[in-house]
DNA sequence: TATTGTTATACTCTATAACTATA
DNA sequence: TATAGTTATAGAGTATAACAATA
């Protein structure tokens, strides 16, 4: 329950009020692993891959990413990360890091509890990480 | 970043498919703290009065609310959860913990570890009740 | 013939605006 | 006149089905 809700009240801080949820998911996959498919990146957010033409498209409008096509298989369109958009990434992470350490300080933690929070977060990186 | 995901990864498993987000998320409210009027809710899930109609609609359709007018204004609705109601939050709590259980024992993590993530969440859940 | 990506279309969730009924 | 809730309508994001290009 605390992770849903943290989840959501985190999710309002962003860069750019024109980025949904699933364009800044996909942005934060490339800007770690570099170029990915369309079906990679379907496959991987979990969504079918009409939906992420749709995302892909939104992120190319505003000039986050750009398409090539593979030129070793061209049906496939290989889609990479601009510098514009890693720099919206990282503005994103700034805010949100600042919103949650807004939201730490107003719970008075001792400076144990913290201690335990920040070892919790190192495990839990490893838990969703695979 | 973790968060994010592990929300992502446990909001799949639900006790019933036919029950969106929103509808779990009023449904845990109302089970934790009783009846409460629909523009509560719409306040309290951050969302616009006509959202919560449409999502306490879709429930009562499920048999999981009842609306009843309240009778020192009746202006109001107060929506009460059903058994059935807290039978299914209960329910997708528990194969929500199964899931997370899993992923956990995947991990491999020592007493120690595991002490420092129940501690940890105990902690955060004091931040998001706020 | 299978795969990659796109287009067409529909459904759900959300929002704003306008409405009804109560206060 | 203000408030609680609903209805009407529109805009995202998602899905499935059908299609084009390539393997």
């Amino acid at each position: 329950m605390a992770t849903f809700r943290l989840a959501r009240r985190l999710r309002c801080a962003r860069a750019a009020d024109t980025m949904s949820d699933a364009q800044l998911a996909v942005l934060a996959d490339l800007r770690m692993n570099g170029r990915r498919t369309i079906s990679t990146l379907a496959e991987r957010e979990r969504v079918a891959a009409p939906s992420m033409t749709n995302t892909i498209n939104g992120l190319e409008e505003q000039g986050f990413v750009v398409r090539a096509t593979d030129e070793d298989d061209r049906r496939r369109v290989q889609v990479a990360i601009t510098e514009a958009g890693a720099e919206i990434v990282v503005e994103t992470i700034r805010r949100r890091d600042e919103l949650l350490a807004d939201m730490l300080r107003e719970v008075d933690y001792t400076e144990a509890e913290l201690t335990t929070l920040r070892e919790a977060s190192a495990l839990m990186r490893r838990v969703v990480e695979r």
